[in-house]
DNA sequence: CGTATTTGACCTGCGC
DNA sequence: GCGCAGGTCAAATACG
């Protein structure tokens, strides 16, 4: 099980080990999530012939500093990762954001100085990216409080979909009822750029651009702009992630709000998936995710998960009952 | 005929 | 003030 962070052009990669047997002693390395050489040498220690008292304390300490080590390494890159992306407000949503919010006398009369209204009383915006379609997922909160103390949080979540090429309605499937209502060219990008509002709702606030990304057309680019009043049209309590059924699967991702960080794991196509909430925390905190992707609590919940999904899905069971029968003498 | 989508026009904010 | 770009509106059109 490997979960992916994008820095840039370069994918981190926290392999968290779930899978494996329950029969080993279970080490600091297991706990971190992170598979290391250490670790590697501790299992090649199973064959390895008896040693000493000393030499075994000797190896427990080692293999307790590189725990140790490894932890904090990976604090240090949700650290990183987390500043790199706040810097990048995707499509200028921070800035048009702001402009908003300046404006002090919206002129009456019009639908939009509503919105602009209620934007103009938002002081924190959460950004998410998940690359779907290469299993990539990143996400940051960035919190830009007004003077006036007036806040209330916006929820700005960006998804990436793989779909077909060839499929022109940017359409994202992400289980909710949307009603499209503006397309535009934009100036960065050839493809156009689709806006949506919910339609299940006609109070509900969120609104969806839509977008091919300009290096890859094959890959299209969601913006949730706010959150949903109402429960989940067919799946209550699931996030709106349901892109992922259209292309692929996202093996994990992360969010922070105001209630305190939310690691989600989408184990299949079909939906599904594990969250670990820590609602302790008013403030997000990227060490708190990491500690909680890493605690026993979220990764036995991680494999109960995964059974769960696995011998629930007739598919994955029918393949897997072949290839057992292929590997037979007899068959 | 009702509903959803398309698309050109319009509005607003920002930079020069 | 003007042009540009993003976002929205609403009439026209398509569809079931």
């Amino acid at each position: 099980m490997c979960c992916f962070w994008t820095m840039g052009t370069a994918p981190v990669c926290l392999d968290l080990m779930v899978g494996r047997p329950m029969d080993h002693e279970p080490s600091p390395v297991r706990c971190t999530g992170v598979r290391t050489e250490a670790d590697v040498a501790s299992s090649a220690c199973d064959r390895a012939p008896p040693m000493t008292n000393d030499e075994a304390k000797i190896l427990e300490a080692k293999l307790a500093q590189v725990s140790e080590e490894n932890r904090k390494l990976t604090e240090m890159i949700a650290y990183l990762y987390g500043n790199q992306v706040s810097r990048q407000s995707p499509d200028g949503e921070g800035q048009q954001r702001a402009r908003t919010a300046a404006s002090p006398t919206p002129p009456a009369g019009k639908k939009r100085s509503q919105e602009s209204m209620d934007a103009s009383h938002s002081c924190d915006v959460e950004i998410s990216n998940r690359n779907v379609g290469t299993g990539e997922a990143e996400h940051v909160d960035v919190d830009s409080p007004l003077s006036n103390g007036t806040c209330r949080r916006i929820k700005v979540k960006k998804v990436c979909t793989r779909i077909d090429p060839s499929d022109t309605s940017l359409v994202v499937k992400d289980g909710y009822q949307w009603r499209k209502y503006g397309q535009k060219v934009t100036r960065d990008n050839p493809s156009p750029r689709a806006y949506f509002r919910c339609a299940f709702a006609p109070s509900c606030p969120v609104k969806k651009k839509v977008q091919r990304s300009a290096e890859d057309s094959s890959v299209v680019e969601a913006t949730y702009e706010g959150e949903h009043n109402h429960p989940h049209p067919t799946r209550a309590g699931e996030l709106p992630s349901y892109a992922a059924r259209s292309g692929g699967s996202v093996p994990c991702s992360i969010s922070t709000n105001s209630s305190g960080p939310t690691i989600t794991l989408d184990l299949t196509k079909n939906g599904g998936g594990v969250q670990v909430l820590d609602a302790g925390e008013a403030q997000p905190d990227m060490k708190k995710v990491c500690r909680a992707v890493a605690s026993p609590e979220f990764q036995r919940a991680l494999v109960e998960q995964m059974a769960r999904e696995l011998t629930g899905d007739q598919k994955f069971t029918d393949a897997l009952a072949a290839a057992i029968l292929r590997k037979l003498p007899d068959y």
